[in-house]
RNA sequence: GUGGGUGUAGCUCAGUUGGUUAGAGCGCCGGAUUGUGGAUCCGGAGGUCGCGGGUUCGAAACCCGUCACUCACCCCA
């Protein structure tokens, strides 16, 4: 019978991984909670109507990477490829703008998208992102900015940058796509192939083309940030210069354009060269017009997405090489030791200290064996000499210092030498 | 969807111009040590050589196909 195997682009995150995952998700509801985000947890599939109106219908997310399936009643169901517009589909639901304002939630959980993978990305993958709802002023963007930074600094990731970039309100982005493209169709001809269909597609990635022939013929082309409108520009100046004030260093990037049609203004990114072609932690931007287009109030939002894959990929070894540790190991053995370990192992497990036993092992030196192996602190040895005499051997498994005392009370006893456990 | 690379033991990999029974290290199990772990020594288990077809007296090796993994394009976190 053939071996049924997991399915492409997705990933069994083992129990040695499991610890450097812990440390990631950790650090993010820390660090969300010391800012004030609350956690959300949304559902993995949604119609697929949500997605297709709010990362937009042309997008290349909605257009080929959406696992979309119909429901037995045939309605269209999809797994979610990101988390905002389930977060802002349960904000309105609820209707959440109700209570005071503003309101700040983060999330942690699969995503779904059907593209190859590669280095850094997955058919099914993990994000943590923030959404932060009801503030205009541009200290929600540097607070989010903020958080996103703290965060991966705190983890000690290598070499990051963030670009920032503003992509202007979207009266500004009409008013600009007409003036690149009068620029693009005179330098057409040195444009890849790509690029040229792009122009049709979407004029402004144009810019973030990685071919160089591409980014020479582009060099000079008229940028977004110099046709903002006067508040685009005003908004974008005092982010960049909180940034400055709470000491974030950014680069700016005018190329920066995101894919997702919902970001307006601010629009930032976080990047590594510790990462392959997929270089991208972590990136967001604003999107106030959102709640209002999937039938919500007006109400002004921004936040990002971090990719918890390209963090653990990133991550140095130093700071997750623990593995799991446990404090004891029962080594029962003999007619009458094993039948007193049992007990003696859940007294100590309900007493809150981890213990193992490999109910396996019949001799001390198997028992001794498995102990050093499971990486637990001290052996508790207890064969029928111990049994018969009511006492036990506790062995320090480093310094091999042992030391007898009484099976009666032995776990109260335990406990009491370790009282913050 | 398009292109490149790689598929041999649980893991990392050798395997000569095609030649007998496919190897090593690590890991695993056991013994040396019948109540004391990690080190050492000895032994053992573990393989459809990704799969299918072809060439050949003979294929892990050569050819064709296919699948998987991987990197990159596209796009994105």
């Amino acid at each position: 019978m053939d071996m049924i195997k997991s399915i492409k682009g997705v990933k069994d995150i083992l129990p040695e991984e499991t610890p450097r995952w812990r440390l990631i998700e950790d650090a993010a509801r820390r660090w969300s909670l010391c800012f004030g985000y609350q956690e959300i947890r949304i559902p993995i599939f949604e119609l697929t109507a949500l997605f297709a109106r709010s990362i937009g219908a042309a997008t290349d997310i909605v257009e080929k990477e959406m696992y979309t399936f119909p429901d037995r009643d045939g309605t269209s169901l999809t797994l979610r490829p990101e988390g905002t517009a389930g977060t802002v589909r349960a904000f309105i639901e609820h209707n959440r703008a109700a209570n005071p304002l503003p309101q700040k939630y983060f999330y942690i959980g699969p995503m779904f998208r059907h593209e190859r993978p590669q280095a850094g990305r997955l058919r099914q993958f993990h994000q943590f992102g923030v959404e932060s709802f009801g503030t205009s002023d541009p200290r929600a963007d540097v607070e989010v900015i903020t958080l996103l930074w703290r965060l991966l600094s705190d983890l000690a990731l290598p070499d990051l940058t963030l670009e920032m970039n503003s992509l202007g309100s979207s009266g500004d982005r009409a008013a600009y796509t007409p003036i690149l493209l009068s620029f693009l169709s005179q330098r057409e001809p040195q444009l890849c192939a790509n690029c040229r269909r792009r122009m049709n597609t979407n004029p402004l990635r144009v810019l973030d083309c990685k071919v160089p022939e591409c980014r020479a013929a582009t060099e000079e082309a008229p940028q977004l940030t110099s046709h903002l409108s006067p508040e685009a520009r005003l908004h974008f100046d005092h982010v960049l210069a909180g940034l400055t004030a709470v000491g974030v260093p950014y680069r700016l990037n005018p190329r920066l354009v995101r894919g997702l049609d919902y970001y307006c203004l601010t629009s930032f990114e976080i990047t590594s060269t510790h990462l392959g072609a997929q270089n991208a932690v972590g990136a967001g931007g604003r999107y106030d017009g959102l709640v209002e287009t999937l039938g919500g109030p007006s109400v002004p939002a921004v936040g990002f997405a971090v990719g918890l894959e390209r963090v653990s990929l990133m991550l140095p070894e130093t700071s997750s090489s623990f593995g799991n540790e446990y404090l004891y190991y029962v080594a029962a053995f003999g007619e009458n030791g094993t039948r007193l370990g049992l007990v003696l192992l859940d007294e100590l497990r309900r007493m809150g200290l981890s213990s193992l036993c490999d109910y396996r092992a019949t001799t001390l030196k198997a028992h001794l064996r498995q102990a050093d192996r499971s990486r637990c602190h001290y052996a508790i040895l207890l064969g029928d000499d111990e049994a018969a005499r009511g006492s036990i051997i506790l062995r320090n498994l480093e310094s091999k210092a042992q030391e007898e005392l009484p099976l009666a009370g032995l776990s109260s006893l335990l406990k009491s030498r370790r009282p913050s456990l």
